[in-house]
Order: structure tokens, then C-alpha cells, then sequence
DNA sequence: TCTGGGGTCCTAGGACCC
DNA sequence: TCTGGGGTCCTAGGACCC
């Protein structure tokens, strides 16, 4: 889906048409923390665009208004509303296609082998798309490719309300000339990493053999060497087991009051266990605390359970004793503030 | 300039077992 | 005195994705 949580504010709002719309954290004139979760097309044009801290978005509409441009609206994240609008386009989708791969909120494998012919896939996309825009009131972009990897990374080709096709015979030509940023698993670190090297585009990558790839890369690096030419085995998954499940939070501003931190804590480890039951799972064993300190450097500790539990107290115990020593000053010694808190746990089961 | 929240996967060292 | 190889589990950190 195209800017999708922006664009369900924008069709909810007719008022706000025509308009830069922020969809994220609070801007609280400029001095917000948080970040951008989705801007709509006019909003990008002001540099505006996901995961931008909000108070810089804030400082880019600003500089608009100046300009004589409108300031941008700016609206908190409505995450029920948009899960009930995914819900919907979903069950749409699964008209279209018996394997279906839901990859997030606004995003979706479907599995068209069955027409066994790219311009008929294209043509059931089409008509697609015509549904929910007809239903939904919002676009998507579609791209069919030979194999998940390819076809996601022609989906976002042509943005928004796109449709690309890569046949098989036209995968790597397609690939070559992109950055090498847009194949998925190369992120911000690896780009920088590579760009110090003069590595810019797939094409670039393509110089490098296997052997030189798992070198640089490890594991990873192997698997990069397919990529890079288009090729990608992994099946579509309808639905898997999830292997951890936790809250964090950052606070409304840095803090080390006790009170505060404890009482947050306690009060994680109790939505944590009712999402975990929720979820169908009876039991936990590994609890991990994350701790994000004023500077940013974060830091996590974990401990085991002999056994699994189900217990609220073990689970705020076992917490509270991960915790312990981040507020300790032999480990703090500066007593740095807390700017976030998180607990995890893993090792589930049923 | 300041950096959310929900996750997954990989790496690497150490403990431990056979 | 110096000491293999294979495997699993735990812990901590980091990169990445939506």
C-alpha cells in the first residue's frame, strides 16, 4: 500500500485533501521525540519521510510555511484503525491468490503461479488494485517478478498506484542498474560500507565472486551473491510461529526517578503476559530487559528460567533483577538518565 | 538534528557435554 | 605440561525490516 497509514488519514479527512500530511509521534511544537511513521506525496516534498526524527519534520514544514508553502498537518498513529483497514484489503487480496504471504500491515506476497503467465498475473493485479481502490479508497503498487525478492523490489519501482513486471529472462538487467540499497537485507550500514569502496549499484556488486562475498560478508555474503542476480529461493510463508514478544518505551523525557522506572517496568511485564496469553502461548521461559540510555547507547541482559513459567510474578521478579544493574553505579557510573525501557521474552510455547 | 515500536536473523564467546 | 573435535545452549550486540 502506497503511504498507507497516510493515506487512510487523508481519505478519513477530506478536509485535510490537497494538503502535507505527517502521520507519527507528537511534534509538540518542534520539541517532540519520536519519529515520522508515514508522510503522504506533499509532505515529501518537504524532505518529510518515514522514520525522519518528528521534531526535524517539524523544522521542514516550518521552513515551508516561510516559503509561503502550507505547514504540514501532523497526526498521531490510529494503529486500530489502520489493522482494520489491512484486515480488509487482506481479505481481499486472498480472493486473488490460495498462498499468501502477509509481510507486515501494509504488504503482501501473493503466490500467481497458477495463471502461468506473467501478462495474466498483470492483468489479475490490475483488477486487483481496481478493488481496492474501488473498496478502500486507497492505492497500492504492485510488482510480479519470478520470485519474492525481485518482486518486491519491482513493487517499489513505480510509486505510487504502480505495476511493474520482471519476467525471469529480464531479472538481472532490472536489477543491475539500481542502488545497491534497494535489495533487501542491505541497509543503512551496509550502503555506507560499500559506498567507502566505490560499490554503488548492483552492478557493482556483481564483480565480486562468491568466494569474495562470504569473505567480506560471512553467511550473509553467499547469499548476497544470488540476490544481486535476481535469484531467490525462499517459498511463501502463510504463517509462522512467532519467537518472542515484548514492549518498550521511551519515556516522555529522560528520567532515572525509580518510581517511575519500576512502576513501568511492572506495568510492561503485565500487558506482556496478557498480549503472550492473547496470542495462545501458556508459557515463557527467557526474559530479556532492554535499557536505552540517555546517549543512546543501549544495552540488553537476559536470563533463562531452569523452567517454563507462566507466572506474572517471576516474569516482574526476573525483570526487575535484569534491570537492577543498569541503575547500579559500578555499571551506570556516570548515573546516566534512562531514556527507554523494554521487556522481552522467547522461548514460548502453547 | 536527534534518533519509535514491533519484530527476525546472525555472530561470537563461553560453558558444558560426549 | 599441554591438551582434539563436534555439538548445544546461553548471553549480548548489531543489522535489518515494516
Amino acid at each position: 500500500m502506497d503511504a498507507f497509514f497516510a493515506a487512510i488519514e487523508e481519505r478519513d479527512h477530506p478536509e485535510l485533501k490537497g494538503l502535507p500530511l505527517v502521520v507519527g509521534a507528537d511534534p509538540a511544537q518542534g520539541k517532540g521525540r519520536g519519529v515520522v511513521s508515514t508522510a503522504n506525496y506533499a509532505a515529501r516534498q518537504y524532505g518529510i519521510h518515514s522514520a525522519l526524527p518528528i521534531s526535524q519534520a517539524w523544522r521542514f514544514s516550518e521552513q515551508a510555511r516561510h516559503r509561503g508553502r502550507p505547514a504540514a498537518v501532523f497526526l498521531r498513529v490510529n494503529y486500530r484503525r489502520y489493522r482494520e483497514v489491512s484486515e480488509r484489503i487482506m481479505a481481499l487480496v486472498r480472493r486473488y491468490a490460495s498462498l499468501v504471504e502477509e509481510a507486515g500491515i501494509d504488504e503482501v506476497y501473493l503466490d500467481l503461479s497458477q495463471t502461468e503467465s506473467f501478462g495474466r498475473a498483470a492483468a489479475l493485479c490490475r483488477q486487483l488494485k481496481q478493488e481496492i481502490q474501488e473498496q478502500e479508497k486507497i492505492t497500492a503498487s504492485v510488482g510480479i517478478g519470478p520470485n519474492k525478492l525481485v518482486a518486491k523490489i519491482a513493487s517499489d519501482f513505480q510509486k505510487p498506484d504502480g505495476l511493474t513486471v520482471v519476467t525471469p529472462e529480464e531479472a538481472e538487467i532490472f536489477l543491475e542498474p539500481l542502488p545497491v540499497r534497494k535489495i533487501p537485507g542491505i541497509g543503512p550500514k551496509t550502503e555506507k560500507r560499500l559506498a567507502r569502496e566505490g560499490i554503488r549499484l548492483v552492478r557493482d556488486l556483481k564483480q565480486f565472486s562468491p568466494e569474495e562475498l562470504r569473505l567480506r560478508f560471512g553467511k550473509w555474503g553467499a547469499e548476497l551473491y544470488e540476490r544481486v542476480r535476481g535469484r531467490h529461493e525462499s517459498p511463501l510463508i502463510e504463517a509462522y510461529e512467532p519467537k518472542s514478544l515484548g514492549e518498550q518505551e521511551t519515556f516522555g523525557e529522560d528520567t532515572r526517578d525509580l518510581n517511575l522506572i519500576f512502576d513501568r517496568l511492572l506495568d510492561m511485564c503485565g500487558h506482556v503476559l496478557k498480549r503472550l496469553r492473547a496470542a495462545g502461548f501458556q508459557t515463557f521461559r527467557t526474559v530479556v530487559v532492554t535499557v536505552r540510555f540517555a546517549d543512546f547507547a543501549t544495552h540488553s541482559r537476559s536470563h533463562t528460567l531452569t523452567a517454563a513459567s507462566r507466572s506474572l510474578d517471576i516474569l516482574r521478579f526476573t525483570a526487575m533483577k535484569l534491570l537492577m544493574p543498569f541503575l547500579d553505579h559500578r555499571e551506570n557510573p556516570r548515573h546516566k538518565l534512562l531514556r527507554l525501557i523494554g521487556v522481552r521474552v522467547e522461548k514460548m510455547e502453547r
